[in-house]
DNA sequence: TGAAACCTTCACATCAGTGTGAAGGTCAAG
DNA sequence: CTTGACCTTCACACTGATGTGAAGGTTTCA
């Protein structure tokens, strides 16, 4: 698959696609003309390093969170440095106040929201 | 309480309190020489915004989301526009959708992590 | 053969959240 | 009265994720 396809099927632009590559994200093979190649399950890693940089994840932990997620463990034992464990149990902190911060502000959105719509039905139900 | 306590007690510049107030998210009052001055609670106003922020809300939306979080509910009838609730709708999406990122994200990291260390420790127990 | 639709690299632009620092006002303490 | 530690506004700089578009190569199809 070329750029184009995995731009599509992954909703993400070519520009996109490439500064992935340039920051370390994903590779890709060359066909003998230079364009890019991609085999099919780059479709998922993409969509994983979206979720992942909406999650508010830069690029540089991105690049070192990746390999360690990816389902037959390739890395388990070989490149686990010492360093990047220390990086991604500070990784997995960070991680963990996000969600924290995510869940109880969803929490109020959606009590909010509740309270909203509870108090503008009645009053069309009830008075009706 | 001036800027520079609120910034000490938030672990937050200046700058940024300048910053956060030139986005409307908090508000100042003057003191005669034109100095800030704010009320105690600030604090935590000031905190949630940052955990927003690193939540990956963007200043526009925060505007939007903060007031409806006020616990003694102001506006819950007055300012609660439509457009309001939509908005707070759809950030709300978002906002499960990173949750759920996140929430696998920091899972596959903590698997990972429990690998290595079952696989480092056991070596030097059981060979030793 | 030439147009259309791909692809390449490169460079400059934008946006948000920040930092940094200049130029200057205020106030308390020596 | 001066010094130091605050404060003010303003402006420019940076970073990371993105858009846009130029200049040019390749492949396909009429």
């Amino acid at each position: 698959m070329r750029i184009g396809e995995l731009a599509d099927r992954t909703g993400t632009s070519r520009r996109l696609l490439r500064y992935y590559e340039e920051q370390g994200l994903i590779v890709s093979q060359r066909c003998a003309n230079g364009y890019r190649s991609y085999d099919d399950r780059f479709a998922d890693r993409v969509l994983q390093i979206r979720g992942l940089l909406d999650a508010g994840l830069p690029t540089r932990v991105i690049k070192q969170v990746l390999p360690c997620l990816d389902k037959p463990r390739a890395i388990v034992f070989s490149d686990a440095t010492p360093e990047i464990i220390e990086t991604l149990s500070q990784e997995l902190e960070r991680m963990q106040r996000r969600i924290d911060a995510l869940t109880r502000n969803r929490d109020a959105v959606t009590e909010y929201l509740d309270e909203v719509r509870a108090q503008a039905r009645p009053a069309t139900e009830v008075a009706a």
